[in-house]
DNA sequence: TCGCGCTTGTGAATTCGTTCACAAACTAGC
DNA sequence: GCTAGTTTGTGAACGAATTCACAAGCGCGA
């Protein structure tokens, strides 16, 4: 398959919120200028980004809301239940594990970890917290789909190569670091200093 | 100012966080090649990316770690404090209240804003909760340059407008919503769900 | 002081992503 | 069935970002 572009899948991901709510409100069809305007592109953005995955439209007509949801869905892979690691119980992993939005699209959270004796055994938000000396091994039976990093950035890479090499291949890191993984292992970082940064950045230089 | 890539701007973020970390470990120069090989770029677009502000190497030897520390400092606009408001006093609001990152870089919480009269009055992670109906007036008086957005995404774009009118230029948006700003007001997004989608994706169509 | 090894800074070339523009395909009305 | 009015799908043009490649500058040792 060719190579897709990340922005691509991002602007997906928008279309898909956006469809969501058309179906809510019962709209049959939906045309790429639609799309457009809601999520700030131009209509052909978006039909470029579905054409890379098949015709989904009818000429003259625009897209089916359902058929489209169903195409996006099945694009973005959400038509499964992913399983989930939370690595960390601190405030961000117990912010995420209450996170309605992680079950509503299919993203099971089966366990979170922590080193803290006092944290582990008891429930965050309705998670299991287990001690991370059994990562490996709880891995090697639960076989979660993803890991979420939410943890300190001095041990994040060392942690990174733990769940590598007890074969997670998707990787959410909140931690402020930069991280290395092989090839076959995609890492997405969530990185709240660099986008205030960039505002900084923004707010500093204005012309 | 020529315009410059948010993609650079990110990056330069990258090689700051580097340049600290060189700092505390007392060296004295670093190459692009090195900055590269750690932030999973390449020399040439180190150089690149700082050849936009200037020329801060020496030919033969490299970047003075002391010296390039201001520079990006200066060039990110992270000299003075940066007045921060959370408006939302949820889960999320609670783990950027407690968050160390943010004081460490000269980003400032001087207020968390709820709706809910449980929160309003009492502090959240030493940060004090003030009504949302304040939300204008306070703005008004005490002048914050950046708000942080940790609500639902229904009202995320009521509350980015009511900001936005109260005279706020920068914000960081954690709703997963598509948010629509003037130009002249930056915007940055921080979706948690685009993310695992994204993930999703990978782990679907792997060739 | 000269030459060698190293590293920057930057035009040029290239790659990648976005926008343009239009033929093709569809609906609806007559 | 024909025409007018839409909207898709997609090559081609464009623009932006990255990579290449090399002259210029610096330090060091002879």
């Amino acid at each position: 398959m060719k190579r897709i572009a990340d922005s691509t899948v991002r602007r997906l991901s928008i279309y898909l919120r956006f469809l969501e709510e058309f179906e809510e409100r019962g709209l049959a069809t939906v045309s790429s200028e639609e799309l457009a305007r809601r999520g700030g592109t131009t209509s052909a953005q978006v039909r470029k980004d579905l054409s890379f995955f098949g015709s989904f439209g009818k000429r003259g007509l625009g897209y089916s809301v359902p058929e489209l949801l169903t195409a996006l869905r099945e694009i973005l892979g959400l038509g499964r239940e992913w399983r989930v690691i939370i690595v960390g119980a601190g405030k961000i992993g117990a912010a995420l594990a209450q996170y309605r939005g992680f079950r509503q699209r299919g993203f099971q959270i089966i366990a979170a970890y922590d080193t803290n004796p006092e944290k582990v055994g008891r429930p965050l938000e309705g998670v299991q917290v287990r001690d991370m000396a059994q990562l490996e091994t709880d891995i090697a039976r639960d076989r979660p789909d993803i890991a979420v990093l939410a943890i300190p950035s001095d041990n994040a890479q060392a942690v990174l190569d733990r769940v590598v090499k007890a074969g997670i291949k998707a990787v959410l890191n909140f931690a402020p670091a930069q991280l290395h993984a092989p090839a076959d292992v995609t890492v997405k970082a969530v990185n709240m200093a660099m986008e205030l940064e960039g505002l900084s950045f923004a707010l500093t230089n204005r012309e």
